[in-house]
DNA sequence: GCGATCAGAT
DNA sequence: CACATCTGATCGC
């Protein structure tokens, strides 16, 4: 997933590759967490031809795949076949006319696992590795990878989000149980009996992840971020407090929304009209929840999720401002957007109750906004990562404005959440950085991404662990 | 010329 | 808004 992916993507000491594609470095296997652009880098190359390992949900998407402009293509009926970006990777064998069946130039080179099911795969020969996959809380088909082998045991968590009941789930797991070394801080799980889950005296037992490479997107931010659950209940309240003729836009711009979905469709009791891909890919993947919420049909619902830029004639863009006025007058009918975006919990209940009171008031308001994180902020990860205690961490992902600061600060950041390395050459450089290197490197950075990390207080941060 | 890769904006 | 996506420029075979 470059740029900015340390040791091109490759699970060290492994010739295991995750999430990049490109033709520079073919490693013994490639592995593939999400179906995310950023995660399927040189996989659209008509000359990739290697095996990827992914989830049975990731193949089916992947599969399915249509960026936006071909969608429109389709949508207007100027292209009648589907352009399908992925479909190189699945070439079916041509059957003759008699029966015979041709193989030459067939392939099908997704290879699903299914979760929770530890998988023997053969790197070269002589060399075998144990692969198992967990889910990642992050999109429908993303999982993490547990590869265990003679060269030790490594977690890649690909992008996740931990929040307390997914590091519950795990501590349940009897697959990844035994690289569980602390029990979780008490802040955060504070209904959870750690007694309850790991037997007595089974230290022994014990393992230690030699690395965890871990989904950084977010360890800059500080920010205690809501639960999922926290911020779509939140939502639900707001929308109940507005009029029952009230249309909603659901702005879910990428996969990994759909708890949205989920929420609303139960909460009150209705389906949510999707475009046509957005149907195909819900209807081909193993959550059956999101079969049964979804619908074709726009006037069978106020609630659309369909085409972001070709919205139905439910939530159309109104262009002339005069028309839409009367118009939106004359049926009473009122489009409110529905935004996810990125905010702390104390300004998630700031919000709630400022947009209560104004909802309350009968106050016209256009947006709602929802904080559902799709990435674990740095509390989580820490958390997370504190868990297992492995020997190292290694960034998933760098920011290249950012000049090596951010993975100079991953040890310090994660020093007390670590095992003790066993020799002492093994260990890497040591911190030097100073606020002198944080100057020089301002320096260096674009205007637009200089401002950007401010924006996000993700400069102060690297500066404070460097 | 084309596809692959990158920077910028949303 | 959003760290994922699209667009248009640039690189390279």
């Amino acid at each position: 997933m470059p740029p900015g992916t340390p040791y091109n993507s490759l699970v060290l000491p492994y010739s295991i590759r995750v999430d990049e594609f490109t033709a520079t470095l073919i490693p013994a296997l490639h592995l593939l967490t999400h179906t995310h652009s950023d995660h399927i880098v040189g996989l659209s190359s008509k000359s990739f031809g290697s095996v990827v390992i992914c989830s049975h949900d990731a193949k089916e998407m992947l599969l399915r795949h249509e960026v936006y402009a071909e969608r429109a293509l389709h949508e207007m009926e100027l292209r009648g076949e589907k352009m399908r970006t992925f479909r190189h990777l699945k070439v079916d064998p041509v059957k003759g006319g008699d029966g015979s069946v041709f193989y030459v130039g067939s392939r099908d080179l997704l290879k699903p696992l299914p979760l929770h099911t530890p998988t023997e795969i053969e790197l070269c020969h002589n060399e075998r590795v144990l692969i198992t996959l967990f889910d990642a809380n992050h999109c429908p088909g993303a999982i993490m990878f547990l590869i265990q082998g003679n060269k030790g045991s490594i977690l890649h968590t690909g992008d996740f989000r931990a929040e307390p009941w997914f590091i519950e789930s795990l501590i349940r797991n009897p697959l990844i149980q035994e690289y569980i070394h602390t029990p979780p801080p008490s802040q955060v799980h504070a209904r959870f009996n750690w007694n309850d889950y790991v037997p007595q005296g089974s230290k022994s037992s014990r393992k230690t992840l030699d690395a965890i490479y871990l989904d950084t997107a977010c360890v800059l931010s500080p920010l205690v971020v809501p639960t999922k659950s926290q911020a779509t209940s939140g939502l639900i309240e707001l929308i109940a407090l507005l009029p029952p003729t009230t249309v909603f836009f659901l702005n879910v711009w990428t996969w990994g929304y759909e708890d949205i979905l989920k929420a609303i469709a139960a909460s009150f009791h209705c389906k949510i009209h999707v475009d046509r891909y957005k149907h195909s890919i819900y209807m081909a993947i193993s959550d059956p929840c999101l079969k049964s919420i979804v619908t074709r049909d726009a006037s069978s619902t106020k609630f659309h999720a369909c085409e972001r830029f070709d919205r139905c004639e439910h939530v159309a863009e109104e262009t002339d401002t005069q028309h839409s006025k009367e118009k939106g007058k004359s049926d009473g009918k009122h489009v409110v957007y529905v935004n996810p975006v990125t905010m702390g919990v104390s300004g998630w209940s700031l919000y709630l109750s400022e947009m209560k009171d104004k909802l309350k008031k009968g106050e016209i308001i256009h947006s709602l906004l929802v904080p559902l994180s799709r990435h674990s902020t740095l509390p989580e990860l820490r958390s997370f990562v504190s868990l297992f205690r492995p020997r190292r961490i290694v960034p998933n992902t760098l920011t290249p404005a950012l000049k090596g600061l951010d993975w100079l600060c991953i040890d310090k950041i994660f020093e007390d959440c670590l095992s003790p390395r066993s020799p002492g050459p093994t260990r890497r450089r040591e911190i030097s950085a100073g606020s002198d290197v944080v100057e020089v490197m301002k320096d260096d950075i674009g205007d637009t991404a200089l401002k950007n990390l401010e924006g996000r207080g993700a400069l102060e941060e690297a500066e404070r662990w460097a």
